[in-house]
DNA sequence: CAGTGGTCTAGACCACAGT
DNA sequence: CTGTGGTCTAGACCACTGC
């Protein structure tokens, strides 16, 4: 038993796949033929179909087939550390605020709160050979009895610094991309005196209740960042 | 038979990890252990593990057991397309030229062919409620007895122009994001007078196998387009 | 050696599609 | 009604881990 039988299967019908002798909307073959056709018990063949369906080659419709899939062609996976892009990597970061205040009606609303309630602002800068890079501010709501150690802060992730508080994998997240002209005082923190562009992203994260628990800004140098996304 | 016996495994383990009771690296209970407890099977047992190791939640180690797995936290879906994004859509899309041309050195070597090789150029322009809004430029590899129709290249996508000749699912994708400053061309091109940042996306396609068969740079206006990403 | 996960079988009953 | 996929069982043998 050198390779399992159900990915002799998977491999089998991907390559009809690929090669076009299935298209999407065609039948696969029935279980039962498939197991007739491999020798196999039904549930070897379904191992291997759920295979299929897991990585999105086919869908099954109860009491009619199995079908192939329309591919996702706009789908792409990304990974994002603000630490950490294509090109560079962040080397040093300085804190250059951590306080307790009062969101405005923006701010409240993103992290949907009353005006009244206390949100932690952090502000960082991040260099890159001793240059500044990117400049970082974090919301996180403010949570009594949780101390805000800024050791731990300085050169942590935005879920790094929820981690403590909110479980890893309730952790929902969101990243909003945009490019933006620095206003004056973005331009002093990066030392940029002449035309650059910014690399916004926007960070809300969740938690398991879907209910905001923290939201970041990072502006990054246009000349510094480049994000990176894949198919598959 | 309401829910199926896997499901119920498999929410009973996800809220033990959710709420810190399994910690990562934590050994999930042996499959014996866990057919006795919930009186089924180890195929159902095994159905409800394989669920939870391909949402990333645990994975296994042959002879030693199931763990609890730590959290991609950086891990991002995207879904890109040139004509929609999350807070616009493109309503028109002009073509500008289309050429058969000979690719420079950094072309070249992005398409991994040699300059004598023939390249087709396609620069479009897309509008919303009548005004520019991003400038694309595709390069795709010429191939022989491939027509270009141009009725079919206008409103396309880059994935959906190479669809015809290239498998679907052979496709493979790679996004470059970044943001820059408009040269003078692409100043006229979207009617830009003040200061403005580019959101620069450059999408590259590769065949099934791994060899390159197109480039695309799209150029959107920074007020125009934000990118969204989300986990899960 | 006993315990673990990986593969596999040959049945079973169910709900659902289509005729 | 037959054929489909969805769930499930009670066994089996294997390779691997750790003692």
């Amino acid at each position: 038993m050198v390779s399992p039988v159900y990915l002799k299967i998977v491999e089998d019908i991907k390559r009809k796949i690929n090669s076009t002798e299935l298209k999407p909307g065609d039948v696969v073959s029935s279980e039962t033929a498939l197991c007739k056709e491999y020798g196999a018990s039904r549930m070897t063949v379904r191992k291997g179909l759920a295979i299929l369906a897991n990585e999105g080659y086919i869908y099954s419709i109860p009491g009619k087939g199995n079908f192939v899939q329309k591919p996702e062609l706009n789908k792409y996976t990304i990974y994002y550390d603000e630490m950490n892009n294509a090109i560079n990597s962040v080397d040093k970061a300085r804190l250059l605020e951590v306080n307790i205040i009062m969101p405005d009606e923006k701010l409240a609303g993103d992290l949907h709160i009353t005006r009244n309630k206390n949100v932690i602002m952090i502000r960082r800068l991040f260099y890159t050979d001793g240059a500044p890079v990117a400049y970082d501010i974090k919301y996180l709501l403010y949570q009594k009895g949780m101390p805000v150690v800024e050791k731990e802060i300085e050169h942590a992730t935005f879920p790094e610094m929820l981690s403590k508080r909110v479980s890893y994998f309730g952790l929902k997240k969101e990243l909003i991309i945009y490019a933006a002209i620095p206003d004056e005082d973005i331009k002093r923190y990066l030392n940029i005196y002449d035309d650059l562009a910014l690399l916004v992203v926007e960070q809300k994260l969740y938690n398991g209740e879907n209910k905001p628990v923290g939201l970041g800004i990072t502006y990054f140098r246009g000349d510094y960042i480049k994000l990176q996304g894949t198919s598959q």
